[in-house]
DNA sequence: GTTCGTCAAGAGCAGTGCTCTCTTTTGTTC
DNA sequence: GAACAAAAGAGAGCACTGCTCTTGACGAAC
């Protein structure tokens, strides 16, 4: 259908994009709050008004570069994944690790504005959910496939008991990680916030001073947080 | 030493002071990126560059907040410490937690500040370093009087082998965890980022539409969290 | 009692998001 | 091909920001 596309809509299309890709290169250098429309305007040679003809505030701008950002890391996550063999369980679940860190530290402040704190007074729209969820497709995916293999041997059966309301929270994860049992979901999400947390530690600072070698450290925690959900080392 | 204080050293700490309230409660309203020189001098009824001589910058009020911050919830966190028994680790570490996510959730917007994605351009002067790790202290004690008094019991000991870089690592985090081997040091790192992990994923809007039960589903997950450590459910 | 350092105030600069109006360009229809 | 409508760009302007500079006024020390 692209053929179809008038030459006007094509031209803004690509004026689109063209605006998202020097408003991602400003946001690589400032930040999030250093992402100024004028700025953008002016890179591109038009009137800062004119940029209001594609993007109606500063906050839909910011919503298109954080759909795109969510769209990359999620890709790496899969291509990651896919890289690996399915049955590889251990090694799916540290690729996916160290394709989110890979990716956080090459753009650092686009991995600030999807996993650190929101912008202020900004509330993300619905449609970034779908994007938003694709690296922990991947994920649910691997802890799935694992149980299903009967490759997840937990070291410790012996769980807190799970509080009654827990159970229809574990439904619901249950959509990203078929077939699961509540006390693998619970495992499973200590994992993937405890990648999280770990990444955003090293990346907002809170390890400085402190951690040195800090792609020898995060492997070593990944690979033993591997342990703890169950996986083979 | 107060009463030596001149009447203008007085009533400078005394603005200084009232100018950090407001701004605090600004932060608490409109969060880091909306609070305003001038609007906290407008709520002040002085001229906007009347501020500039007790802050040098945005920046620097902005750091005020945050060691003040990184107090509040650090002597939350040793109030809970101090009120179990101490030789109630488990308890000790759910205290800890609950105090932290307490403490979050009635100031989100500063939870964001410490933990969160760093301001832009903003960078952490050393002197945050005392108060930001007053709750890391307060955890490494728990970790470590578990261990010397052989209350951990890790369900698992066949933990991968650590890389030989993260024996100097270790060894500078064992200044907040006295006598504590290093795979203890490892489990202890992955609970604490799991911690605020959990949290932030929480309080950022990960969870949404996912995890209704958020209290709930928190504090079991903390109990989990605690069995992988090595401490008693 | 004068001098000197501190403080508040005001104006001003460069920048921001956003809106409004006006003109130009473009695509469609007769 | 001319006429018209829709879309897009340009520019001025509003209210706001952090920050600087200058000008006065006040209080404390000598």
């Amino acid at each position: 259908m692209s053929s179809s596309l008038t030459a006007r809509e094509r031209v803004r299309a690509e004026l689109t994009r063209e605006i998202t890709d020097v408003a991602r290169r400003q946001l690589a250098v400032d930040g999030a709050s250093g992402l100024s429309l004028r700025a953008v305007a002016r890179e591109m040679g038009m009137a800062s008004s004119a940029i209001y003809r594609y993007f109606p505030s500063r906050d839909d701008l910011l919503t298109a570069l954080i759909i795109d950002g969510y769209n990359a890391v999620g890709e790496a996550v899969e291509n990651a994944d896919a890289a690996v063999p399915p049955e590889d369980h251990g090694g799916r679940w540290m690729a996916v690790c160290h394709a989110v860190r890979d990716w956080a530290l090459a753009h650092p402040h686009e991995y600030a504005l999807l996993y650190g704190s929101p912008v202020p007074g900004y509330r993300a729209p619905q449609d970034t959910v779908p994007a938003a969820v694709r690296d922990t497709v991947v994920y649910g995916r691997i802890v799935s496939d694992a149980h299903r293999a009967g490759a997840l041997n937990p070291p410790d059966t012996t769980q807190p008991p799970a509080p009654p309301s827990f159970h229809e929270d574990a439904a619901r994860v249950r959509e990203l990680m078929p077939d699961v049992p509540d006390d693998v979901i619970v495992r499973g999400l200590i994992a993937w916030t405890g990648l999280f947390g770990w990444l955003n530690f090293e990346l907002f600072g809170q390890f400085n001073n402190a951690i040195l070698d800090l792609a020898a450290a995060f492997d070593h925690a990944m690979r033993c947080q591997a342990r703890t959900l169950g996986l083979p080392a």
